[in-house]
DNA sequence: TATTGTTATACTCTATAACTATA
DNA sequence: TATAGTTATAGAGTATAACAATA
C-alpha cells in the first residue's frame, strides 16, 4: 500500500472514530437527563419484553456477572423487577410501571438527541447503512 | 419523530458503532502481534516528530499523568527517549533508531489489517469520507 | 502565578473463578 | 454434568490532586 492510501485510511478510520466517540457522548448525555449511565439506559430500552439475565447480557455484550450489579441498581431505582421464569434457575428481568414510562420518556430523548438522525437526509442515511453493511461483511 | 424513523435511527446508530469497535479490536490485535497496547501504538506511529508530553496527552485525548507511566514503558521497550526541549520544563518524546523501525513494520501492519482500506472501493471511501464530515459539521 | 512532568490515589468498566440452586 | 444467577476480586484504563522545577 502506497503512504497516500495509508495515509487516507488512516484519516477515514479517524473519521468513524470521532463520529462513534460523539454519538456515544450524545447518547451519555441524553440518558444523564434522565438519571441513568448508557448501560442501564439500554437495558430500560432492550425490556420492551421481558428477558432472562443471561440473555441481557449477551445483547449488552458484556460478562453476566456484571448484569447482577445492573439489575440491583435498576431495580433500586423502581424501574425493574425480578420474576421467576418458567426454568426455575432463571430470573426474568420486566420493567415496573414506572420503568415502561421512563422508556417512553428515554425513547423520545435519544431520538431527538440522535446526530447520526438529524444531519443526514434520508438518501443519505441509506447510503451510509449500505456502506457500514459492507464494511461489517 | 415516527417510530419507524426511531428504529431507522437506532439501527444505523447500531452498525456505526459495530463498524468502529470492530476497527478498534482489529487495531489492536494488530498491534499485540508487535507487542504494543493500542495506546502504545498511536504514540509511537505519533512520534514521526518528536513531541512533547504534554502534546502527546492531547493528541492521545488522555490526561497527561498518563503519559508518565506510557514514556516509561515505551522507553524500557527501547522504542523512544525523553530529551530536554528548549524550554526547560519540557521532555521530548523521541523514538530511537530501534523505534523508527518498529514504526514503519507498524504502519506496514495496520494498513495491511485495515477493514476500512481494504473492503471499499476508492469512490465507496470518499463517499464514506463525505457522509461522515457531515455527521461531523 | 501559571505550566510541565511526576507521583499517589481512586474510580469505572469489565472479566475470572468459585459458589448455590436448579436442570 | 451443565447452566443461571450471585459474589468476591483483580486487571485495565482513566481521572484528580498535590508536588518540584521552571517560566
Amino acid at each position: 500500500m502506497p503512504p497516500s492510501r495509508l495515509e487516507e485510511s488512516r484519516a477515514l478510520s479517524a473519521r468513524l472514530f470521532q463520529v462513534a466517540e460523539r454519538a456515544k457522548a450524545d447518547f451519555a448525555d441524553v440518558v444523564a437527563e434522565v438519571g441513568l449511565t448508557p448501560l442501564q439506559a439500554r437495558t430500560v430500552l432492550w425490556l420492551q419484553e421481558p428477558s432472562a439475565m443471561r440473555s441481557l447480557a449477551r445483547h449488552l455484550a458484556c460478562d453476566a456477572s456484571n448484569v447482577t450489579g445492573l439489575a440491583d441498581r435498576l431495580e433500586e431505582l423502581g424501574m425493574v423487577e425480578r420474576t421467576p421464569g418458567d426454568d426455575r434457575r432463571v430470573k426474568l428481568l420486566r420493567l415496573t410501571p414506572r420503568g415502561v414510562k421512563l422508556r417512553a420518556d428515554l425513547a423520545d430523548r435519544v431520538a431527538a438527541g440522535s446526530t447520526v438522525t438529524a444531519k443526514l437526509t434520508a438518501a443519505e442515511r441509506k447510503q451510509l447503512a449500505t456502506l457500514l453493511d459492507k464494511l461489517l461483511a
